[in-house]
RNA sequence: GCCGGGGUGGCGAAAUGGUAUACGCGCAAGACUUAAAAUCUUGUGGGAGUAAUUCUCUCGUGUGGGUCCGAGUCCCACCCUCGGCACCA
């Protein structure tokens, strides 16, 4: 009987032709303990992974029913990845496996798990791929699907394969474009022309989070300004709130379960600033008054120390200045006058500054250049002329682009100040006492501190004065408190080719009439909604030019249009939208992907309310501030516009480490990837999981060294052997099994379950290995029900030898023959009726789908309840106390535990010991520490 | 400069304030083998002692202090390193 379903079931397997070699024979490979080695089974990953991810995919397992609301949900999510040019790295590998596990984990514990996967595969980096290979991005973007998505199903996750996501395929950009126009709709998009990053390489603008060090984050070429006409979407309207909820200070309570060190990365980014904007009247030479000036400043408190302004080269005042002064540099032959001078040493100033690169700027730093406008600003706090500069150390970006110098207590400022020769005033006395005059840069005092030379402020703490000067200036009308934000608007759009088209349509006749869809946006119109989506056609000349023109603005066809409010000639957006803005949605799309009732909206409401916010979301840090950012701005949007009904998309989110190689980090642009085809082909998809989870804590990352692969792989291979000497002996072992091993075995049920929770899957691993030892020091068998155990512990980490194992010991179950005997043929003959018909119909028998996703319920590793421990096996009989004497360890010795807890009796054993009474004789025991159950220590 | 991680054997790393170095890699010796691979066994922080590898002492978690019966862990100062931000007023 026994023996006959074995054979039964190798040969089923074997004319689905997923053995493609002979195995020995059912008898001597399960006859292995005592066996001479040669004859065992050899573990072949590759006929097991091959096997189950075909019996998985056809039976539907990681396919949740999305609609039914009665399972507990779970969205396990990981970041959206763009194919990349070679494909799939180890460093992909290792964020989907750590994210994996934990969804396995979580389905095994009872949760409804949802896995989905897609491809963010629009922009930028699969253009240039695109160009780099000299293929048309179109035909690039079918060929990278293919392949990326044949590498991903070999890494073992439990993947939707039903309801994938392509951000390039029509059907997800028009709701890209919806989502656009709902944000032109609500008055969140607007035009502007602006000052923008320009990469003279990839020929396109950047926003602010694009540019690192001044330099492309994509190509690495320096970036420069270009003045354009460009969309923005409002963001810093929504400035106040990401904060809030990011730092958990929502009056709602939103409280976001995340990694600390992304939630600081995103405070800082959006670095709140309370201040204020404060006016000075400007006066000429003679006293006569020009204009004011308005300058922000967190420290009014110091404003007695004031002794300078100074506005960015970019200030519109030097724009005022410069008019109607004609002065040409090279007109020798004009009179020369103070006047002109100075506007000549502007007009160069400016544009020399703009000349500039980031790159330069950040480089001379600390060294401060500018120019003296002629011009004063009036303190009005003390009469104090302030001599008006421009210079290229203020950012037109930031507050007004205007600064009022006080050198006594800002370094830069100080620097300023001696190079151009002006007053230094101190104002604030700190720690050091020192209240002598400013003359060395290490005088400069920007810490706390007491005010002096300050009038009313006299003798008050700074934090102190600034509330009493903010006051003050109110009150005068000579300032206004304001809150302003290092966060910028989203800069939209992009003169390139490879993304959705821009919903928009400009007409020139309602612009004439001063006519449009918003008052403020004159001229424009969004495509009417069921015209969507705005196709992006295959065009030949899709390369960016040096102008910034986009390339569908050179195709007529592609932009003449009417216009949708007046009916006459009017033209179409030709700029493509952010990459940022594909991803920063995509997970509301996942769970609807297959709803019928999506209609007017990219989500069914019924089943986002089930699936969303994600419960867990797991990417790495490097999104902190782009990605997740974005896409917290669009659900807040949405929420607002009363289509969500949360306002955060990712309940937890989890930041797991980089995978180092040759001391940095894995990418293509470092040229030290590893691609885990060869490494899945050598080793197997569970060799390499496991291996990457064991290098070190996920939180971390780790050192990818192909050595410590092959240890790895060892350990799958010990399981193997383990297990199948334990099938082996199943007829002749009793249930119970050895009660070192069965205790041991709860305190592993124990540590997997937290150390996963906890996603430390290094120590998780290492506590497996720690009972295969146990197990191999004491006899290298297993009773049936200690290693279904232990497979269940395995099956999140290594699912495919998991499943393989499981199914193994399930058909050779020494428990009672009839059942047994129904299991496994029912289940054989699903598998048969479902193999052959791999390429055959899916579609067309439903309620044999429905039979097959049923009998894989019950029989998949995957699906079992995850094991719990029993208190009881946890308890020892025994307690190891540790005596130290002074502190120092001398000993250590063993007692019943109950007695271990009793500090008499512990004491008593220990004092027996000869080795402690050496470092007691002679001494007199002052005092002694007791840890009950652990540990005494004799103060002598 | 500011904000976050992190410095532990030859290497990746582990340790609720309580036996530092679990687990793995590497290395060494041995078993099996004609041989190799694979597999298995044993050993493996530095120094010292003894006839004594199942023995003992001592030093040891970046540096210097401190708290404590006891510190890799807590406190103070510093050094190095990785990541993020940065002329943000």
């Amino acid at each position: 009987m026994f023996l006959l379903e074995i054979r039964s079931i190798f040969s089923i397997l074997y004319s689905m032709e997923l053995y493609n070699h002979k195995p020995h024979s059912a008898s001597t490979s399960l006859k292995l303990r005592g066996a001479s080695r040669g004859e065992a089974e050899v573990y072949d990953h590759r006929i097991v992974e091959q096997r189950w991810s075909r019996v998985w995919r056809e039976t539907r397992l990681d396919t949740p029913r999305i609609e039914d609301v009665r399972g507990k949900p779970f969205y396990n999510l990981m970041m959206f990845p763009y194919p990349s040019a070679e494909g799939l790295h180890v460093g992909n590998m290792y964020a989907f496996t750590g994210s994996d596990i934990y969804g396995r984990f979580k389905r095994m514990q009872g949760y409804t798990v949802l896995e989905p996967i897609g491809l963010d595969g629009f922009g930028i980096h699969s253009e240039n791929y695109a160009f780099k290979i000299g293929r048309h991005p179109m035909d690039q973007a079918k060929i990278s699907e293919k392949n990326f998505y044949h590498q991903l199903s070999k890494i073992g996750a439990m993947f939707d394969w039903d309801r994938t996501v392509e951000t390039y395929d029509p059907s997800y950009y028009r709701w890209t474009q919806w989502l656009f126009i709902q944000m032109f709709k609500h008055g969140l998009a607007y035009r502007d022309k602006a000052e923008v990053n320009w990469c003279p390489s990839c020929k396109t603008v950047l926003a602010d989070e694009q540019v690192i060090d001044g330099k492309c984050e994509r190509c690495g070429n320096t970036v420069s300004k270009k003045l354009l006409e460009q969309w923005f979407f409002r963001i810093t309207a929504y400035a106040g709130k990401l904060l809030e909820n990011i730092d958990g200070s929502a009056r709602g309570g939103v409280n976001l379960d995340w990694s600390e060190k992304v939630k600081v990365a995103q405070h800082n980014w959006i670095g709140k600033k309370e201040g204020i904007n404060i006016v000075y009247p400007v006066v000429d030479e003679k006293g006569n008054k020009i204009t004011d000036i308005t300058c922000f400043t967190t420290r009014p408190d110091t404003n007695f120390g004031a002794t300078f302004v100074v506005i960015a080269p970019e200030h519109p005042f030097v724009g005022e200045l410069l008019k109607g002064k004609s002065v040409s540099s090279n007109s020798a032959k004009a009179p020369r006058n103070k006047e002109t001078d100075l506007a000549v040493q502007i007009r160069q100033y400016v544009e020399d500054a703009k000349k500039k690169t980031a790159e330069v700027r950040i480089a001379e730093s600390r060294k401060k250049t500018g120019v003296f406008t002629g011009l004063y600003g009036i303190n009005q706090l003390n009469g104090y002329r302030m001599p008006l500069y421009v210079s290229d150390f203020v950012l037109m970006g930031f507050g007004t682009g205007a600064v009022v110098g006080v050198p006594g207590h800002d370094k830069r400022d100080y620097d300023f100040a001696i190079q151009f020769d002006i007053d230094i005033k101190r104002v604030v006395v700190g720690s050091d006492s020192d209240s002598s005059d400013i003359s060395r840069v290490e005088q400069v005092q920007e810490d706390e501190g007491t005010m002096i030379n300050s009038e009313f402020l006299d003798g008050l703490d700074i934090h102190e004065a600034t509330q009493r000067m903010m006051h003050h200036l109110e009150t005068k009308g000579w300032g206004k408190p304001v809150t302003t934000y290092h966060l910028r608007d989203w800069l939209i759009s992009r003169q390139r080719y490879w993304g959705p088209p821009i919903p928009m349509i400009f007409c020139k006749t309602c612009e004439r009439a001063h006519k449009g869809e918003r008052d403020d946006m004159l001229g424009w119109w969004t495509v009417p909604e069921n015209q969507l989506p705005v196709l992006l056609p295959y065009i030949e000349d899709y390369k960016p030019g040096d102008d910034g023109i986009a390339p569908l603005a050179k195709h007529k066809e592609f932009y003449e249009t009417k216009c949708p409010g007046c009916g006459s000639d009017a033209i179409r957006e030709t700029d493509v939208s952010d990459t940022f803005l594909d991803s920063s949605w995509y997970f509301l799309r996942y769970p609807s992907t297959r709803s019928a009732r999506s209609g007017q909206v990219p989500f069914d409401s019924k089943i986002t309310q089930n699936w969303l916010p994600v419960h867990m979301y797991t990417g790495g840090a490097e999104h902190s501030v782009l990605h997740l950012l974005y896409s917290r701005f669009v659900t807040m949007a949405l929420h607002d516009w009363g289509l969500l009904d949360f306002e955060e998309p990712f309940a937890k989110f989890y930041a797991h480490g980089l995978v180092i190689k040759d001391g940095v980090k894995m990418s293509k642009s470092k040229g030290n990837v590893v691609n885990p085809d060869e490494y899945i082909a050598l080793y197997g998809a569970d060799a390499l999981r496991l291996y990457l989870m064991f290098m070190g804590p996920f939180s971390e990352g780790g050192d990818f060294r192909d050595t410590a692969m092959e240890g790895m792989s060892r350990w799958v291979g010990r399981i193997w052997r383990l297990s199948l000497a334990s099938l082996g002996d199943l007829g002749n072992l009793s249930d119970l099994g050895d009660l070192e091993i069965k205790k041991a075995l709860h305190r592993l049920v124990k540590k997997v379950t937290e150390d996963v929770e906890k996603r430390r899957y290094n120590t998780a691993i290492a506590a497996m290995m720690e009972f295969t030892n146990l197990v191999e020091d004491n006899g290298g068998v297993l009773d049936r029900e200690s290693l279904k155990t232990f497979i269940l512990l395995l099956a999140p980490f290594a699912p495919y030898l998991a499943e393989e194992l499981w199914q193994r010991v399930k058909m050779i179950s020494p428990g009672p023959a009839t059942r047994v005997s129904r299991d496994s043929l029912q289940f054989d003959r699903e598998i048969k009726s479902v193999a052959p018909s791999s390429n055959q119909s899916l579609q067309s028998e439903d309620s044999s789908q429905d039979a097959l996703a049923r009998v894989t319920r019950t029989n998949s590793v995957h699906l079992q309840p995850w094991p719990t421990f029993d208190s009881a096996f946890l308890v020892e009989d025994e307690a190891t106390i540790v005596v130290q004497v002074n502190g120092k360890t001398r000993e250590s010795i063993k007692l019943k535990t109950q007695n271990s807890k009793l500090k008499n009796e512990v004491e008593k054993a220990a004092q027996a010991s000869e080795k402690v009474q050496k470092y007691l004789v002679g001494q007199s025991v002052k005092k002694a520490i007791f840890v009950p159950g652990k540990l005494i220590n004799f103060v002598v």
